[in-house]
RNA sequence: GGAUAGGUGGCAGAGCGGUCAUGCGUGGGACUGCAGAUCCCAUCUAAUAGGGUUCAACUCCCUACCUAUCCUCCA
């Protein structure tokens, strides 16, 4: 397999332990509701993890939650309660909205405030060390001393303009420097440490999260490529600070923000529209087939015409499947792929996971069968099934029709009746009966004197 | 100012040193009692501009211009 990773280009992926890839995302801070640029990162590495693990890898998917932060803490004072109770309402929104995303391929979702000991534990190994000092605001990390600051983004710390965005602290040694520990203020949550009552850095929550699951160093660590500087940076410092090690992840992957009116989709600029939002009018299939059907590492223009787009794409895919579903009798076969199709698929994922060619593949797959479907007997469309079924599995773009409903038996005398009466020119009798059918989930179609039905 | 990724047909958007994906849209055709779905053909001699390398560049190199992201909140 080959990756693409942020510094060193495409690179062929070599799992640090045998068969098994530990992958960190980094998951969201909990103080409002997802919107749809936050969705992509996560449905992307839903697919990254699924296919992983078709791929015979034994797949090891963490994401943390920050639930302890600014943004938290003010939300909790703007709307008088407490951070936890924020905190809480938006974790369990989010879950909701991963479920519905159909993203279940986490294993453990971590929430900081749980790993309070392991991040106090290496803010004391950074100390010992000389990385860190301590202001009369909190605990920074010196920049400087760790060399390789700024090698994954491609910057040079003297070449940062200090102040860009956010004011400089006087009071730090370098601008550049991070904050692992802030002390209390008035009013605000706290847990104790060494160095008096507090709460932790942005950065120190992820290393202490990946270093009690994986250790020092672990397979792919993903996000949104506005991690990359400084919140990548940072962890890559201090985790390698402590543990001497080259790397802290083999790979670095970032996915591609979503633009709309030509600028990012952010809380801050507030031009963001919600998920739920967008799930209103969007099936979960068609929403992670809009993302999917792109290049991870794009900039994506985000608007209704696109979701449109790719939704009548998506349809088209559906309805071939549909029809392969009742040409094979339900029966789907894995083993039967004689022309090799997916192996070839599986060389497109397997370069840097590939989905926008996949579905051009997939696309030219579906113009074949749609022409030979009317001849085509039960096995070959079991093995084109199988081939779906597959795709679907990492994917999740296809909804899986189920059998209830009319039975099959009565369909069949329904549209035997129907013909009778259309060779008889009875058509408002005919309409009506395929009328019916439609409103109890049946399509009917009629091609080439043979009438054709699937389930809606 | 520095860093990173880009600038492709009506639109969205890939890959590739020669054969120019894929989808959507639009127009026409086939099949149909109608509808739907599907197929075929067309839209297509597309590549920000100017240089260079090459037998050959959209693809590599240089310059200019433009866009987005980051420069310590962000997915």
């Amino acid at each position: 397999m080959q990756i693409k990773d942020t510094m060193k280009g495409k690179t062929e992926f070599h799992e640090l332990h045998k068969g098994r890839v530990n992958m960190f995302v980094c998951g969201p801070t909990v103080y409002d509701i997802p919107h749809v640029g936050n969705s992509r990162v996560y449905v992307f590495f839903d697919m990254v993890a699924k296919y992983l693990r078709t791929r015979g890898y034994s797949v090891f998917y963490l994401q943390n939650i920050t639930d302890i932060d600014d943004k938290i803490i003010n939300r909790a004072a703007e709307e008088g309660s407490d951070y936890q109770a924020v905190s809480d309402r938006y974790y369990s929104l989010y879950m909701d909205i991963m479920k519905s995303l159909g993203i279940d391929s986490v294993n453990i979702y971590a929430r900081a405030t749980l790993y309070m000991d392991e991040i106090i534990s290496q803010i004391q190994r950074l100390q010992d060390l000389g990385y860190v000092y301590a202001t009369d605001d909190g605990l920074y990390f010196r920049i400087r001393k760790f060399v390789d600051y700024g090698k994954l983004s491609g910057q040079d710390i003297d070449h940062i303009e200090a102040g860009a965005r956010v004011e400089v602290n006087e009071k730090k040694e370098d601008p550049g420097d991070f904050a692992v520990w802030k002390f209390r203020k008035p009013g605000e949550p706290f847990w104790n440490s060494p160095w008096g009552e507090g709460r932790p850095g942005w950065h120190i929550e992820d290393t202490a999260i990946t270093e009690c699951h994986f250790g020092p160093s672990y397979d792919i660590h993903g996000g949104g490529s506005d991690l990359i500087f400084p919140h990548h940076e940072a962890e890559i410092a201090q985790m390698r600070a402590i543990s001497g090690l080259p790397i802290l992840a083999s790979v670095w992957m970032h996915v591609g923000m979503l633009n709309i009116n030509g600028n990012k989709m952010s809380k801050s600029l507030k031009n963001f529209i919600t998920i739920d939002q967008v799930m209103r009018s969007h099936s979960r299939e068609e929403i992670r087939f809009y993302f999917l059907n792109s290049g991870y590492r794009s900039t994506m223009i985000f608007s209704d015409a696109a979701l449109k787009e790719s939704s009548e794409t998506l349809k088209r895919i559906q309805t071939t499947y549909d029809k392969l579903v009742i040409k094979a009798g339900g029966r789907a076969s894995l083993y039967a792929d004689r022309q090799g199709i997916s192996q070839k698929l599986q060389g497109i994922m397997d370069n840097d996971f590939d989905s926008r060619e996949f579905f051009a593949e997939i696309m030219k797959m579906t113009t074949e069968i749609n022409r030979a479907i009317d001849s085509m007997d039960a096995e070959s469309a079991a093995s084109y099934l199988g081939i779906f079924n597959w795709m679907n599995s990492f994917m999740g773009i296809l909804k899986e029709k189920s059998d209830e409903g009319i039975p099959v038996k009565l369909v069949d005398d329904l549209i035997s009746l129907r013909n009778q009466m259309r060779r008889e020119k009875m058509f408002s009798v005919s309409d009506a009966i395929r009328e019916i059918l439609f409103r109890n989930g049946i399509i009917l179609e009629d091609r080439e004197g043979v009438t054709e039905w699937r389930r809606s």
